[in-house]
DNA sequence: AAAAAAAAAGACTTCTTTATCCTAATTATA
DNA sequence: TATAATTAGGATAAAGAAGTCTTTTTTTTT
């Protein structure tokens, strides 16, 4: 559904939401490492997101990547919108070429309520907001440490 | 979420299991300008499909593809098997390398609901049934005429 | 002012998916 | 039996996504 960079996207921009502030900012280098993604092409996606005004950045040492307020604002379907395009959830499962009440696929109906109740989702809450349910329902970015727990 | 090879696969067995019998056999050619379609595509896709078991065919003049009833038992999960692989739903929505409920992503739990329902609406419902219900209740299949329609 | 650390930018490579083309094998029918 | 229609199979091409590498620019620190 989502692509790969658009999921490393979002993952990133969680992650800087949680743990970056105005003044503590945080290296692509860091941010791959934690959340297990290739670094050259993660810093590709930062990169568009600071572009676009999704994240904030400053360069030289102690530089990186953080969030402000105002980026808090912001949706998760702000960055799908700036990563893979505001379409992406148009299209008919079955791939036809208009996904449409009054000319359903056969899966239609299943389909979209649950595309409706996720749009929402990612257009109404903040980044803000979506962080807050995050750490107080204790959801995961990286299953780095997956293995180490088990083992133990 | 699914491939296009895979939508493709979908749409032409529906296709073959609403408009073939054992004594109407449906070539490529017709398939493929139904759906709109790549034909030599399809093609290597209903050859999968055929190979598989998942739809019959016969070669030389009036021959082609259709469903036989045994056919028409499997699921469209069959078909996603043949096409893209069993685990085409197991993939995290936000590309963890795990998705399961005791280290959940962040959208998780909007997720999966949504994902059961459609593995098991794919998995338990015969193409028999799946086509009555396509029938009964005026499923489409292609656009093809949609613009035709339109502008009437 | 120099050096070092980081993001920004652009070119390039690799991999996967999608799609096409050509030839062979099979079968009905004239 | 010859011919034509059609699936089967293999090789190849084109496009897009994913990922890498190198150079430039900016900024902090010494
Ligand atoms: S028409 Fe296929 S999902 Fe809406
Ligand atoms: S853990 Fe991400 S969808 Fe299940």
């Amino acid at each position: 559904m989502l692509s790969n960079a658009c999921q490393y996207a979002i993952r990133s921009v969680l992650y800087l939401s949680i743990h970056s502030t105005h003044e503590i900012k945080i290296g692509v280098k860091k941010v791959a490492e934690e959340l297990e993604t290739p670094q050259p092409f993660l810093a590709k996606l930062l990169q568009q997101l600071a572009k676009s005004n999704l994240i904030s950045s400053v360069k030289g040492p102690n530089g990186g990547f953080y969030l402000t307020e105002k980026n808090l604002e912001n949706s998760l379907w702000d960055i799908v919108k700036c990563i893979d395009g505001g379409d992406k959830f148009d299209n008919c499962f079955l791939g036809l070429s208009l996904c449409d009440d009054s000319n359903p696929c056969p899966v239609h109906f299943i389909v979209t309520p649950f595309k409706d109740k996720l749009l929402n989702d990612f257009r109404d809450k903040t980044l803000a907001q979506f962080t807050k349910e995050i750490i107080t329902t204790r959801r995961v970015l990286s299953l780095k440490d997956y293995n180490v727990l088990e083992k133990k």
